[in-house]
DNA sequence: TACTTTTGCTAACAAATGTTAGTATAAAAA
DNA sequence: TTTTTATACTAACATTTGTTAGCAAAAGTA
């Protein structure tokens, strides 16, 4: 079959992808199987990719780039530092829950990729956690943050919003925004009365 | 070569594949890669395991056994539940520091079980979560946590000690102990001054 | 000592892997 | 219309995969 008007093969092909990535891990996923939920032969993918690693590449820096947009319009005009907080976070939440199976991909098969991508993927991650660290940091010298290691801080921030894919259902009792919402508060405020 | 004495062959599988997994992944780990780190050939494996999954499940299973024996020796006794949070908090955390390698196996590669064994860690799993969802219950019932979904809470607990594994530096400037203090005393307080 | 068990080896297997070569045809551009 | 480009196909490739068969020798047991 040649080309199909009004339908994007590559889209289509990273979607499928991006799902069964997520669904079996990338290393478990075959070029094969990839082909059969696509509709095309193996062989046809290298019409759109160059190879398979080259897909899971456009899926982790595309993530990273919606990471840091999404981030940097939500920060922006906002200058109180726990404001700035919570708005980072419902910024990294809704990332999330608006690409569930990417973001899965984006936390754990970034490290299949080969240098120097595996290399600029890391440097990208790292300035992104900047962006926390500062707010962190500033939140902290200006006392109204408990002062503690900022790098412990900012990676346990990470910790409980970086499993929000594994569990988060779209149908379920809540919204993206009630969990942003929920987890912000959970951060500052903690649990105790 | 032959059976060599008082080095367990069986045991030092275990470990360097808990280590190999760790690293790379189940999926990207091969017998003959495993092999070449034990030192023997890869058809050597199979007088120890039946098969490469057997050897994750061992892994996955002996997990699961001590974050329960530790998390029940670390609740014996104890009746205040916001102690008995902050005791499962950090049992849970010095399972992960004792047990890094195993620990990220046990928490990213159990879905490479094959059934009936991927119904049953998922069940363990499960129970083990109810300890947590139970003190959380408890916390909220008698008023001294503040009110919330408790599946919410407790997913959002476990997901900021799961990612220990993935920062924790055994030479670091925290140990064990500081970490489960710290996080316990974020998830209690939260950040806010 | 003689016998059994354990643990290793080499060789090979069938299946699955990512990928390339060569070709055909529909769509787009000229 | 003719020419070019994009996209699909079939067939095959060289590797790598987990695993088995058959055999040898050391360790354990009698």
């Amino acid at each position: 079959m040649p080309k199909q008007a009004g339908f994007k093969r590559k889209a289509q092909i990273t979607k499928v992808a991006t799902n069964k990535f997520r669904e079996k891990g990338y290393r478990a996923v075959s070029m094969r199987e990839l082909a059969e939920h696509v509709g095309i032969e193996a062989a046809s993918f290298y019409n759109h990719f160059d190879s398979k690693e080259s897909i899971l590449k456009e899926i982790c820096f595309r993530m990273g780039n919606e990471f840091f947009n999404t981030i940097n319009i939500a920060l922006a005009e906002e200058k109180k530092t726990d404001k700035m907080l919570e708005r980072a976070i419902k910024s990294h939440i809704n990332v999330i829950t608006d690409n569930m199976d990417a973001s899965a991909v984006f936390l754990h098969d970034w490290r299949y990729l080969s240098e120097p991508y595996l290399s600029e993927f890391k440097e990208m991650r790292r300035k992104y956690e900047g962006i926390f660290r500062k707010i962190i940091k500033e939140g902290m010298d200006k006392g109204i943050f408990n002062k503690q290691d900022e790098t412990f801080t900012v990676l346990m921030i990470f910790s409980s919003l970086n499993w929000v894919y594994d569990w988060f259902d779209v149908k379920g009792k809540f919204t993206a925004e009630q969990i942003g919402t929920n987890i912000s508060k959970l951060i500052l405020e903690g649990i105790r009365k």
